[in-house]
DNA sequence: TTGTAGGCGTTATCAA
DNA sequence: TTGATAACGCCTACAA
């Protein structure tokens, strides 16, 4: 691969003004910037970014750490992250971190170590100041960690409350929650606070289903389901933790018989692409994907140029109803 | 951020020794290596890699084209893209193509101005020279490009030969398939090519329908599945070039008050994780995703440790019998 | 307006 | 067994 001398040797100058035309610094005459320009295209140059980023202190990378980008959420995240980061001109080092405590210490190491300009995360299982130590730009999603460290929601509590009135509203008598775990530190426990707040208010009868960890574990959201209706044959509104749930929700009554939304309501929170296909007419909480990963982008890069960013930024929801309530 | 001089410094030592722990080089004494490591320790100190990666023409990073990380079959893979590449030491730079000539073209020019160390292809648009000049190591998915690229695919033909047999065997007689785009040069285009011939081989009346681009369009698939049974009010039997086709299809047929797979029998292809939810008890032809995925990585390292690879790579798929047949 | 020299943090090559 | 010294390819004072 050509470097900046051979470009500098073919188009008779020093290597200080090819790097001088690369950066566009300085005073230069249009006659050698064209010279070197077509020294550069001769030898099909390209810059070596390791050497920039080595010489800078700036990679332009960020790393993504997510628990799993299998998980339809959190691959329509990482796919506007990816896209906005590119349009920005990073990069994205992109860490499954599959909810594991030693993964996501390994890969913050790996991510410091590859001099990423900052960490976007998606997973934490770590302690506090695991994240506060590590004196990099971050923005995390769905959970505050501290002051210091900005992130990034959907406002969890007001859907809670738009989706537990609606099954309230359209008649619902007995309804249940069921949802990740509500883990005091997860933000995502608001949307159960919401429920449990909400029903409470509307003197509503109500029960709520947790798992154990916040995996992707098929097989727990049925067997939470089977639990449910067993335990308390007259349910009649579902509030799901994400739409995924609400599939399974969905499948569950239909093969138990019951009709959605004449005998059970359902509604589901997320809004992810794929719900058209897994549960068509799917009544949910609709969180702006697109928004909070181009947000968390922007958050990394303000602070990489010195900038200052507030500590939370809870983004609005919207209720779309389907025809599952 | 300590470096290495930090670290001399602190052990006593020069820059050269330390970097000589550090990579286990010569002969070093118990005693000094526990001196030069509890230096390490004392300042937190991680080697940068931005340095390393220059100084030894090698980052250790992969880069990954794919059309869509939000697609289910795509998030899958790079999800076992990147865990294989983390088990190896390697580090995932993630680029969404969107299908788009010209972002892969960028994104491409990207990825050798990063010096990453091989390029894992699972979006093609681009003339075959393209690749060819990149002198990069290369492994494309579903595509043979030339003789020195090696690509890595299920055995589309033998898979769509299973479908359609399944298809015919269970007593379909006007059957139909729905797929992408038949490229020339994409290999998926053999599953298309093997309904054709097998249904042919087993006079059975057959038709085929394609989306005009391979972008993940939801619509394209439900005009798509109108059309087709508007056309053919006949058809008993439907070969979907993916389970996420497969899903459209059963929705179809629910909408249409046809029964599956009484009226209609329906196979899919891929083996997605998610078909459980999608379409549950869905016959589908099930690609070793992991181990294609795992593949993938071990062709780009291996061509980097400058060992041999063969040109092509076909994965046995596996038929999968649901309800849906 | 352009060039020289030194540095970014590491590794490789020689000597000692 | 250890240490100078010169790369790796680029950028940025400082000089001219």
């Amino acid at each position: 691969m050509p470097t900046i001398k051979d470009v500098a040797l073919r188009a008779g100058v020093s290597a200080t003004t090819v790097s001088r035309v690369l950066n566009n610094r300085g005073y230069l005459s249009e006659e050698l910037k064209k010279r070197v320009h077509s020294a550069m295209d001769e030898l099909n140059y390209r810059p070596n970014e390791l050497a920039r980023s080595l010489s800078r202190s700036k990679s332009n990378i960020i790393g993504l750490i997510i628990p799993h980008v299998s998980h339809p959420f959190f691959a329509e995240l990482t796919s506007h992250i990816e896209e906005h980061a590119y349009l920005q001109g990073y990069k994205l080092l992109l860490c499954n971190s599959q909810h594991d405590k030693t993964k996501e210490l390994e890969y913050i190491d790996m991510l410091r170590a590859s001099r990423v300009d900052g960490i976007i995360m998606g997973s934490h299982t770590l302690e506090v100041d695991a994240y506060r130590q590590m004196s990099l730009p971050l923005v995390t999603f769905d959970r505050r960690i501290s002051a210091e460290i900005p992130y990034v929601c959907s406002d969890n509590y007001g859907g809670g409350v738009l989706a537990t009135s609606l099954l309230i509203n359209k008649g619902c008598t007995r309804i249940a929650h069921i949802g990740g775990h509500p883990e005091l530190h997860i933000l995502s426990r608001l949307r159960y606070e919401a429920f449990r707040d909400t029903a409470g208010k509307m003197n509503t009868w109500h029960t709520s289903l947790h798992t154990d960890n916040d995996s992707f574990d098929e097989e727990a959201y049925e067997r939470l389901l089977d639990q449910l209706f067993r335990e308390h044959p007259g349910i009649d509104g579902i509030f799901a933790g994400s739409d995924i749930i609400a599939a399974y929700a969905l499948k569950t009554c239909r093969e138990r018989g019951l009709n959605v939304p004449e005998d059970v309501r359902i509604v589901g929170y997320d809004g992810i692409a794929l719900r058209k296909l897994l549960a068509p007419q799917l009544s949910t909480i609709r969180q702006p994907v697109e928004e909070m990963g181009k947000l968390a982008v922007d958050l990394i890069i303000r602070q990489v140029d010195g900038g200052a960013v507030a500590a939370e930024y809870i983004l609005p929801v919207e209720l779309e109803e389907g025809a599952t309530t």
